[in-house]
DNA sequence: AACGATACAACGAACTTCGGATTATTCAAC
DNA sequence: GTTGAATAATCCGAAGTTCGTTGTATCGTT
């Protein structure tokens, strides 16, 4: 297979230090109080696996334990999640989202979504399929 | 024009969260002292600006003032960054790397091109610059 | 010369991450 | 059945980052 050429990397690697700085940017025109990175992802993988436990998500998030028992606390202290010590095994947590949580979650899927709307409308729409395929190629191929 | 499909918009984001997720475990696998993500910045923006000013990088980077001041603090602390002030307007300082620094900016720059030459390796030859292409679209169209 | 504006640094408060120690509970072995 | 190792999670404290406030030096203008 032939190598990308120079001229593309260099395109490419342009495209995204500027992508990477417009959307930091944007990001930063929330109006809320800021929920620290880490703090988005586990509500994020809470309300996709609700009753979970918290190794399970440090584990996935590969973080420590420690760090995530930090991120739970702030989300507790928030209304966002639930701890409940689960009877099976009295040692372990299950975490499930409040409603305030799940509404929180659903705001951040939504902003996403409208990002990811965006990027797609800029494209023709018989672009956009090969766009998604593309990206899933390079995503998910794991030679 | 046709909207997005909600189909277009879920393949989108599920791509785009385990992108995001891969990279940073890839990243976490760095074997040198953790370098700020502001001061990878930093460092990046002063090589391709030699000889700017901190409010400069401030502005371009959305930060304030005092963070940039940190951020360069440990950048000097670690040899890779030169403060010096200017004769024609000696409030100013005129940021420029060392020797160092500049290693240390063609690593990073080198470990981006690795990244993004993993990606298109992924595609096929004839799917590269259409790809490019479409990045390109959606990064600086601003309609 | 005096005034306000500008460029930057120093200091301190609030927050995040994470290693080490600690508690509570389960499992395994004898 | 008791002891001991392993597991799940939290608490605590150190180190580091961001950013607002304050202070200092310098510049341009009147």
């Amino acid at each position: 297979m032939r190598e990308p050429t120079e001229d593309q990397l260099a395109a490419l690697g342009a495209a995204f230090e500027t992508f990477g700085r417009r959307y930091k940017l944007a990001d930063a025109l929330r109006s809320e109080r800021p929920l620290a990175e880490l703090d988005k992802a586990v509500l994020l993988y809470v309300a996709e696996h609700a009753g979970c436990g918290p190794t399970d998500v440090a584990r996935f998030l590969g973080v420590p334990t420690t760090t995530l028992s930090s991120a739970t606390d702030r989300l507790v202290k928030r209304g966002f999640l639930k701890r409940e010590r689960i009877e099976a095994d009295r040692r372990a947590v299950a975490l499930s989202l409040s409603e305030a949580g799940a509404a929180c979650a659903r705001g951040l899927v939504d902003a996403y979504r409208q990002l990811h709307l965006l990027m797609l409308s800029r494209l023709a729409p018989n672009e956009r399929d090969p766009f998604i395929a593309m990206i899933g190629k390079i995503v998910y191929d794991d030679s």
